[in-house]
DNA sequence: CACCTTTATTTGTCTGACAACTACGGCCAA
DNA sequence: TTGGCCGTAGTTGTCAGACAAATAAAGGTG
């Protein structure tokens, strides 16, 4: 946590928070600097943090414009985090149902994805996410078992599956995604919404190093689990 | 344009081309400095830039690390930029199908999201995007008449939303999305897909001091305009 | 072999300065 | 009155050099 991470998020709190409403210019970069009693260099650093999540717009000679307050409640989807903190963090408790966790053998496009042998193994976890005890998502992990020490104990295998890997020393720093629409009775299984739809994300999650380190597949019900973002030149 | 855009954007180009694979170091900040003639300060800018679209992760001590070489030819959710222009960045040729354009009264709700009197006039236009001659989308634009300097001529709307409301001065930095998930025999019109699931955007698109410009609900037809991103903490 | 120390490298922050750009008011002429 | 020109103050962009803090690799020690 470096000192432009705390400026930065003082400014995105306070600027969520709507002391400068949309459309309000922000204190100059020097004000701020003596307010903090940083740099101008490091409210420069935050500031930049603040524009590329499309809070504001910062232009040459002219200052640090508010366009956008922050999305409310909605989960930005530009964001890594771990599905029961966003929950939490919108006020609801989060939970999981677990289908079934099983070994079998890697497919080809999975080893591909995952660069690892064809011959390789993979713990598949099929689970709900619910929030205040409703369904909100279903969603399908794969882990290479090799990545959690060989044996997987199905006891070990609880909560956030970051943390499960975090303990055997693979952090995950980004995700490469794509974005799916989906509908149909063959997604889900248990109590689900008729005829719903479902906005998918397929994900490849890499460590700070761009090494793969498991894939996801995760079926949002539509209307449960709202994204939202600020899109930006 | 400034100094450390220029590199920041020579720099995506060099990532995106693979000259520094998955997982390999980027040069040090000190020795891009020199190559590009700059200074250090300004290359920590344009690196920022790079972090701040998921390509590389910076760590203190350590260096920048590329950790995603760059969406193939997937259009970036992140991006607000025409579609007619992502469509042909993919080398499709891009088109429009115009249903309908209407003025009418606007709604309640509209108003509200416009910051409009509730008396005011909105041109609503009604059209498919096609790439290669295939219907891609179907987007509902909502315009303010008064953004358009009253008198919408029909001849006058073609091409890209964008082209005409910066020819009226009014110019889209960002916009506020919310993401969705659709299917049914409603949505659409003419040829359209069998049981076809959507992808939806919808936006209200706002200057660069936070004033709402126009609001649009565009569905992406699943499967035929890969939307992808990389999400990162 | 495990653990600690040293050393070089790299990023984070600071200071001060100047250049480039923008907004605004005053002034003048049509 | 209106429009354009110009100067000025304020703001962001860039520069240079320096030091602090974190990391990683090499080497030494038990």
């Amino acid at each position: 946590m470096t000192q432009s991470d705390r400026v930065a998020r003082n400014l995105r709190e306070r600027v969520e928070s709507g002391e400068w409403p949309t459309g309000r210019r922000l204190p100059g970069e020097h004000q701020l600097a003596t307010h903090y009693g940083v740099s101008r260099s490091t409210v420069r650093t935050a500031l930049q943090d603040l524009e590329s999540r499309g809070l504001t717009v910062t232009r040459h000679g002219s200052g640090t414009v508010v366009v956008a307050t922050g999305h409310d409640h909605q989960a930005d989807i530009r964001r890594l985090e771990s599905m029961t903190e966003t929950i939490r963090r919108r006020g609801l408790e989060p939970g999981m149902r677990y289908r079934s966790i099983s070994i079998r053998d890697i497919s080809k496009e999975e080893a591909e994805e995952l660069q690892l042998s064809p011959s390789a193994e993979v713990v598949e976890i099929e689970r709900a996410l619910t929030a205040d005890a409703e369904v909100v998502a279903f969603s399908y992990d794969v882990i290479p078992v090799d990545h959690l020490g060989g044996a997987p104990d199905p006891s070990e295998i609880t909560g956030s599956v970051f943390a499960l890997l975090g303990r055997h020393g693979h952090h995950v720093a980004v995700a490469t995604t794509e974005l799916h629409a989906a509908h149909g009775d063959d997604i889900g299984w248990g109590e689900k919404p008729e005829d719903a739809s479902y906005l998918v994300l397929v994900q490849n999650h890499l460590d700070g190093e761009g090494r793969p380190v498991f894939l996801s597949s995760t079926y949002f019900i539509e209307g449960r689990f709202p994204f939202g973002l600020v899109r930006h030149r």
